[in-house]
DNA sequence: TATGAATGAGGGTTCATTCAT
DNA sequence: TATGAATGAACCCTCATTCAT
C-alpha cells in the first residue's frame, strides 16, 4: 500500500512539479516582456508566478537560465512543420501566405522574443548562436528546399534560393519589429499583410507584369 | 591683444568641451553596441573614453540621457535626403538600389541601435513613441511620397503606397537583424543585396513574369 | 502537531524580526546621536547593528525613513500623561518640579534628538510640521489645560496660559541644548534643577516676594 | 608713478578682496541657513556669491572653513557689551528686557545658527568646545557678574547666579528654536516676550506675590 | 520542498577639491 | 587671481542569490 500510494503519489508531485514550473516560466516570459529582461526581477516573476522568490531556484539555475528556458518554451512551441505541411500541398502562393499568417500571428510571443530575448541575444555570442541556430537556421531550413524545389519545378524564377528564404525571414522579424514599435499602419491591415505581402512577393511592383 | 586672446581662446574651450562630449558619446555607443545598455557600466564607458566617471556628467545628466543622445546623433547622421536625392531623379530600380544600399550601408551603426537602443526603446514607451517619430516615420515620410508619385505615373503597380514603404523599411530591419545576428548567407552577400532586393521587389518573383 | 509547530514558529519569526528591526533602531539612533544624520552611513548603521547592509533595506525604506522612524519611537516612549498624572493631583509647584524631572530626565533621547533629528526638522518643511505637531504641540496641549485650570483657580498669577506653556518648553529645550554642548554648571546640578527651576519660576528672582 | 599706482591700487585690489570675501560669506551663510551645512553644495554658495566654485578656495581652505568663519563673524557681530552698557544703568527688571531684545532680536542669524551651525556643533567635539566658549561662555561672562553683583546690592533674591545665567541663556535659545520650528503663538507676540519674560523672571506665577 | 529574510557585490550619482588656463 | 571643468572617493540603494527554518 505504502507503494501503490508513492506510485501514485510520485506522478502527482511531479505534475505539481511541472505545473509550478510552467507558472513561473509563464510569469518570467510576460514580465520579460513588459520589462525587457534586466528591469523585470526575480521578485517580480515571483509575485506573478505566486511562488516565493527562492522556488524559482528550485526549479531555474539563474534568472539567466529563465530566458534559455523561455527560448526553448517558445522553439518548441514553433509548430511549423505543422501547420505549414499542408501549405507545402497548395500552391506557392498559397503557401507564402500561410507562411506568413503563421509567423504574423503570433505577435504576443513575437513581442516576449523582442522585448526580452533579442536584446540578450545580441549581446551575448554564445546566446547569439544557439538562438540563430534554433530559430533562423531551423526555419531557413524549412523554407529553403521548398523554395529550392518550387524553382527547380519552374514555379519561382530562379533566383538563390538561400537569398529568397532569408528575405522573407527578414520581412517577417521586420514587420514585427515596426508592429511592436506601434506602427498604425501595420496595426490596421495585420490581417491582410499575409496576402498582400505574398503577392508583392510573387509579382513585384512592376506595373502591368504580364504581357 | 588680451582681446585676441579671448577670442581665440573660448573657441579653443568650446573645441575641447565638443570633443569631448564627441569622445564620450562615442564611447557610450561602443560599449552600449558591446554590452547592451544594462550590461555597460559608466565606468566602462569613462574608462574607454579616458576621462573621470564623474566628468561624463558634467556632459549628460545620466546614464538615460546618453543613450538619448546617441539616439540623436544618430538620427544626424542620417543624410537620407542628400544621398537620395540623386536617386530620386533616376527610376524606380535605381531608386530602390539606392535605398537600400543607404540603408544597409552601414552595418555598425545598425548594430549599436539594434543592441542598445531598440531594446530600451521596445520597453519604454516615451522613448518608444519618440523613436518610432524620429526613425520609422521620418524615413517613411521621405519614401511614400516618392512611391506614390511612382505609382501615380505608371511606373510602379497599383498598390498601397504606405504599405509598400512599411515593407521597405521592414526588409531593412528585417536585414540588418538577421545581418547582426551572424547570418553568414547576408554577410557574404552583403554588397550585392540592394541590387537583388530591387530586382525582387520591383519583378516578383513569379517566373516569366512578362509575357 | 504541525500546526501548533506552526503556532509556535510565527510568533517566533515574527519576534526575531521586531528584535532585529529594534536593534537596527537603536543602531540609527546612536549613530545619528554621534554623527549627526549626514555624517552617518548605512554601513555604519549596518555594521552596529551586525547586519548587511542590505538587510537596512528589508524594514526601512531608506536613510530617511530610518529617522523618520526614530521620531516616531521617540514620540511613542514619551509617557508624559502616565507620569505626570500624578503630578496632576499635587499643587503648582510639585507638578513643575515632575515636569521639569520628566523632560529633563532623559539625556540620551535628547542628544539623538538635537544631533540627529532636529537638524533635519528645521530644514525640511515637511518633516518640521510633523515633528512639531507631534512633540511640541502635543505637549503644550498636556500643559496648557493644566496651567489655565491652576489660574482659574488662583493657584498662579493671572497671565497667558499658553505663552507660560512655551516658556516653560522653551526652558527645557534650551537647557537640553546647553547641557549637551557641555555645560558644566548644568551637568554638574542636573538633578537639582527641576527643583531650582520650579522656584525660580514659581516666586520669581524678586527679593522678599512676599510682604 | 608707478609706486603710486601700486599704493593706490594696493588698497583697492585689498578693498576688493575683502568685499568678496564677505560676499562669500554672505552667500554661505544665507545658503547654509537655507538648507543645512550639508544640504548646501559649495555650487550653491559660488552661485549665490557669483564668483566660480575655485574662487570659493582662494578665500577659505574648504566647506568647513567657511562655517567656521561665518561663526566667528556672527560671534564678531556680537555687539552685547555696547548695547548693553546703558541696560547696565537702568534697573533689573530694564535689564532683563534689554538682554531679550537684544538675544530674540535677530531671528535671521539665528535661524543660520540652529540650522547650520548648531548642528555640526553638535556633533564636532572640538568645535563644541570653541563654539561654547566662544558664545556660551562669553554671554555668561556678561550676564553673570551683573546678576551676581545686583544680588549682592539686594535687588535680586539670594540665588546662584551661575544657575540663574544659564536659566536665562536656556530661555532665549529655546525660544528661538521653537520659534524656528514654526510656533505661532511666539511668532504672533515675538516683540512682547522680552517684557513678558523680565516680569515672569522677576515676579515668578505666584499670585499676589506680594503680601 | 517552499519560504522569504539576509546577504553583499555592484553601480549610478554627487560633490568637495584641484589645477590648467 | 578667477575660472570652471576634471577628478574620483564616497555612499545610497538594488537585487540576484543563498540558506536556515
Amino acid at each position: 500500500m505504502d507503494e501503490t500510494m508513492s506510485d501514485q503519489s510520485i506522478p502527482r508531485r511531479e505534475r505539481l512539479r511541472r505545473e509550478r514550473e510552467q507558472r513561473i516560466l509563464d510569469a518570467a516570459a510576460t514580465v520579460f516582456a513588459e520589462k525587457g529582461y534586466y528591469q523585470a526581477t526575480i521578485r517580480d516573476i515571483a509575485t506573478l508566478a505566486d511562488v516565493a522568490d527562492g522556488t524559482i531556484y528550485n526549479y531555474f539555475d539563474n534568472k539567466f537560465d529563465l530566458l534559455i528556458a523561455i527560448i526553448a518554451r517558445l522553439a518548441e512551441l514553433e509548430r511549423l512543420p505543422k501547420e505549414l505541411n499542408q501549405a507545402l500541398q497548395g500552391n506557392v502562393q498559397e503557401f507564402f501566405v500561410a507562411t506568413f499568417q503563421q509567423r504574423l500571428g503570433r505577435v504576443r510571443e513575437a513581442e516576449a522574443m523582442l522585448k526580452a530575448v533579442l536584446p540578450q541575444v545580441l549581446v551575448n555570442p554564445e546566446l547569439r548562436q544557439r538562438f540563430y541556430r534554433q530559430y533562423v537556421l531551423r526555419i531557413a531550413a524549412m523554407l529553403e528546399p521548398y523554395v529550392q524545389a518550387q524553382i527547380d519545378r519552374g514555379q519561382l524564377c530562379a533566383v538563390d534560393a538561400r537569398f529568397v528564404t532569408r528575405v522573407i525571414q527578414s520581412m517577417i522579424v521586420g514587420l514585427l519589429v515596426l508592429r511592436v514599435l506601434g506602427d498604425q499602419v501595420l496595426e490596421e491591415r495585420w490581417t491582410e499583410i499575409p496576402g498582400l505581402l505574398a503577392t508583392l512577393l510573387f509579382d513585384g511592383l512592376r506595373p502591368f507584369p504580364r504581357g
